[in-house]
DNA sequence: ACCTGAACACCGTTCAAGT
DNA sequence: ACCTGAACACCGTTCAAGT
């Protein structure tokens, strides 16, 4: 085929398409090959516009994290915000479990994910919190949503009774295919709400107090 | 070569190499040649003591998984074992962490997978939890665990300075790398104290009373 | 500038052949 | 029973050739 008029291709369609196949058949799935075969083209055209396979995977995830509220930084007080990027964070990412794993490894050179570690943080701060402890507070929030969006829970769990025979807690086990959403939304709704009121706790007792004497205004 | 009078593999041979070069180059990196060519052996030879690539990978993610101290849970109560479990679990995967992304997926039919999974729900229950919030609290404390050892937050900025400049909060990022250790570990302890006193506390608020008129003895 | 076929060094896995 | 070479259908990526 000739060189059209307009290129067939493009970053975006490239990465929309990409993450529809890593939606509907896994990361492993996705090779440059089929790639290229569900854009109408042949594999090498790909690197025209991405150096690698990995550049690829870099712009289907920042393109998710792209989709993560971080406004509620400048609009809320920042333990209502915390909650709030926390919750529009894993929604983000349960709508594409499968791009999670490559995603959760960090924020890499990734320009959203990197703008969302800056918001957090820049927050928190601004709040009073001290430099290390707001890392630390950012990072177990980072934890507990990767960890809640990698593998649910429930989908962890294969469902063949016969394999739950040995382990006599686990004799339902099988059943939680069926209310996997119930029982994952249930267990992050426990821990966000546990790491919250911890963090609460110790800002009432160390940060608050400072800030009433020292701090600005 | 002949078949020699003692096997040249073993199933724990091939498991504990495969793990050396996970550890040394990471899951990417290992493949059955690869794995083969460091036992001494040709490729195919590992497929007369595993079916597939993937039963090799789930062996070793389950004899990380067994070094697991699950004891405690017979020998502390509910919280402290859920506490020092968590600790242990976190460690395990630390030291191993380019298999956590494949491990943290979930226990499938990884037998210590399964076996940890029933010894936290079974301590739950027993301590009078209802099923349902066994369940949840289980998940929550496998999300912030696999979470944790999942690209440590630290390793997962890279260190580039200028990376940052774009950044205003994030200008000390790069230095994240010298001090990762501590700032994992110091994320990992704030976390998991606020997720352990928001169990207690709402233990102390439905569950023990409950257990001091209905419980057993 | 951008898409192509051919080619490279790799994959996981199968299988008949050896002992 | 267990290791082998040869082979299969696949990878990611490079590159000269086309327009």
């Amino acid at each position: 085929m000739p060189r059209p008029r307009q290129a067939l291709l493009t970053r975006d369609r490239i990465v929309e398409t990409a993450l529809a196949l890593i939606d509907a058949d896994g990361l492993d799935a996705l090779s440059t090959r089929r790639l290229a075969a569900a854009l109408g083209v042949r594999g090498p055209s790909l690197y025209n516009h991405f150096a690698t396979k990995e550049e690829i995977l870099d712009a289907v995830a920042d393109g998710v994290a792209a989709t993560v509220d971080i406004g509620v930084f400048d609009e809320y007080d920042w333990l209502d915000a915390l909650g709030r990027w926390a919750r529009s964070y894993r929604a983000a990412l349960a709508a594409h479990p499968n791009i999670v794993p490559y995603l959760a490894q960090g924020p890499g050179r990734r320009p959203a994910a990197l703008a969302m570690a800056d918001a957090v943080y820049g927050a928190l701060v601004r709040a009073g919190w001290p430099p290390a402890r707001a890392t630390h507070i950012g990072a177990a929030m980072r934890y507990f949503v990767a960890g809640s969006a990698l593998g649910s829970f429930a989908r962890g769990f294969v469902e063949d009774p016969s394999l739950y025979a040995a382990h006599p807690h686990l004799n339902q086990a099988h059943r939680l295919a069926g209310h996997q959403r119930s029982v994952d939304e249930g267990a992050f709704a426990l821990g966000l709400d546990a790491l919250l009121h911890g963090f609460a706790a110790e800002y009432a007792a160390t940060v608050a107090p400072l800030e009433r004497v020292g701090g600005p205004e």
